[in-house]
DNA sequence: ATCATTAGTTTCCAATAGGAAAGTAGTTTC
DNA sequence: GAAACTACTTTCCTATTGGAAACTAATGAT
């Protein structure tokens, strides 16, 4: 799965997934800690693959806002069992103090 | 699922489910395309997160042994889930020629 | 002695990912 | 006219990822 490949696609699409539209200046208060660069690049990478559509409202000063396709909807068995495993295994942390990702 | 990041995890973990244990140089001849170097890399990490295990056996040239764990099979879900939205959905295939994580 | 096979490790390097901060541009409010 | 809000983009920089190739070390075969 290269298309939910980085750090924040997976919490951009639940966000989504949850929340049906959002607009960007919300999604940057509810993806906690992502930097507008990013959530510009991830959106536009989903927008790309056709996981999420962008709306473009003339609103005051224009807002877009964000929504889950329905071929993106295809995604939420995978999501959901993540989101289970997340919930089930989350008490037997593995992970130590010198993390895998880093060196001894 | 930081635990599965990386560009080879699901591939390693997919063959080992269905290979039962596997030696270092068979998995680096049937994942393909991989180097030693890296899949030494995966296999330290995910037995750091008690995915698979690693045995030594004292054959002639020894020989290492590779298998899921217990707790790896609990991922055989979402592995699952994957392949059956691979197989689903790999037809609509919406990445385009200039695509942002690989090449044609 | 040299080669092959086992399971890695080391080195060197290029490409990608990701973050902080500032900038752009249009509109509206004070 | 300055500040604020929208949605981004740009710049600059560091860290991580990943690959190719060579190397180590033990053992066994030719």
């Amino acid at each position: 799965m290269e298309i939910l490949s980085g750090k924040w696609k997976f919490h951009i699409l639940g966000t989504l997934m949850e929340g049906g539209k959002i607009r960007f200046m919300d999604l940057l208060r509810e993806v906690d800690g992502i930097a507008a660069k990013m959530l510009s690049k991830e959106l536009q990478d989903m927008e790309m693959n056709h996981l999420i559509s962008r709306t473009v409202l003339n609103t005051k000063p224009i807002t877009v806002e964000y929504e889950v396709t329905e071929y993106g909807r295809t995604l939420e068995p995978i999501i959901d069992e993540i989101a289970k495993w997340g919930e089930a295994y989350r008490n037997a942390m593995f992970k130590k103090q010198h993390d895998q990702t880093s060196e001894i």
